[in-house]
DNA sequence: ATATTGTGTGACCATAAGGTCACATGACCA
DNA sequence: TGGTCATGTGACCTTATGGTCACACAATAT
């Protein structure tokens, strides 16, 4: 948790070094994200720097934690009784909230997919250790219970899908930004179709049968 | 390249070093390898390792391609007549052979994996220029052929699923690495087993409506 | 006026990185 | 024996890192 002393600071203040911050570690990863860059990039001295945050970890740390809440608030209210919807249009929803949350803060992403991608670094372990569920674990949970209700196959390895599931999410969001290099106005229309086209990947696989849905 | 020097090594040390490097290479990934730890783990002197090799570069590009070269020999022969088979009997030899070279190279498949996680890495990107073909190329000419023989869907993003594919891959030797411990008796059944399972689940994906097949 | 307190500051610390270089060593040839 | 050449060596260079610390400054309380 950054000091009190960063709490005090003026928002304007805060919200640059935040900003400048992850910039840093969304270019270079935790490991290779230098203080002093951060510093100087937020034109403040590095002795202010160890007294607004214990280090480098706990900077960034109090990044993944607003990050994470700031994707917590783009899920849709769907996402919070699966009980009432089914396996798919969960996903969907699932997907496209993460997309949302991704398109519209970039930045911010980046540092999440970091996270993602290196599930061995010290800092994802500790994470792990303090706070609860991931996603891959909701996903799990998801999957079991629409394994119950029957609609999806038995017999599935389902800890590997909800490893899986994980991967696919940051990757069409890679994807997506590629393909429309990050423009603002991201129609809802736009993303509608990448999610659709992945959900339906996902739910009939890749053979041709004419297993097309509409729903 | 490695300089003449390295290639006048007596194969043992030469090996000995390739090694050491590997192990770093794959611990640390490029940025955070440490030429230092690479020469005393080796027992050389650093003044010798930049004898052998331009620079930490040269060493790291020297076991990429190694490594490439081994993981080629790997492939069954049915990859190397794509025309004479269907898609999903390719895909399975495909994941196939990545997991046994996986399996019997957990050092150099890590580093092989480092390359795809950082895909925009000035590296990878160096790479990219002077080689050809990467997987996820191959994966893409594969899925042209097969939309044109009706094997697959129409209207797929074929790009978009030759990326996932790539990732998929790659995360399939992860699952099989944490499921089974890299053990050495790495029976082929086992391995048969995960790679169908993976392959039945990209054919008929998660869907519950009785599509499984046995070919 | 004087102390106390919260904050700002940048020179400075130890450590480690990648890379260089003057020199040592030893094998072969004259 | 003396000279040449490929190879081995580690002290040393510059640069950068994360982090510390003695001090400066301003505001408040006494």
């Amino acid at each position: 948790m950054p000091k009190q002393t960063f709490l005090n600071l003026p928002p304007k203040k805060r919200a640059l070094i935040e900003n400048i911050a992850m910039k840093e570690f969304g270019e270079y990863g935790y490991d290779l994200a230098s203080v002093n860059r951060i510093v100087s990039g937020s034109g403040i001295a590095k002795g202010s720097f160890y007294q607004y945050f214990e280090d480098k970890k706990d900077l960034f740390m109090h990044l993944l934690n607003q990050t994470m809440e700031l994707k917590l608030s783009y899920l849709s209210p769907i996402a919070f009784e699966p009980q009432a919807h089914d396996f798919f249009t969960l996903l969907r929803e699932l997907f496209l909230s993460g997309l949302r949350f991704a398109l519209n803060n970039p930045e911010r992403a980046k540092i999440g997919e970091w996270l993602m991608r290196n599930q061995e670094h010290e800092i994802f372990i500790e994470l792990m250790d303090e706070s609860t569920s991931v996603s891959s674990d909701f996903y799990l949970t998801l999957l079991k219970e629409a394994e119950k209700k029957g609609e999806i196959r038995k017999g599935l390895d389902l800890e590997y899908i909800s490893a899986m599931l994980t991967n696919l999410s940051v990757s069409l969001v890679n994807y997506v930004y590629k393909k429309t290099g990050v423009v603002f106005s991201n129609s809802k229309d736009m993303m509608m179709k990448h999610v659709d086209a992945m959900i339906d990947l996902i739910k009939f696989g890749l053979i041709n049968q004419g297993g097309q849905s509409d729903d």
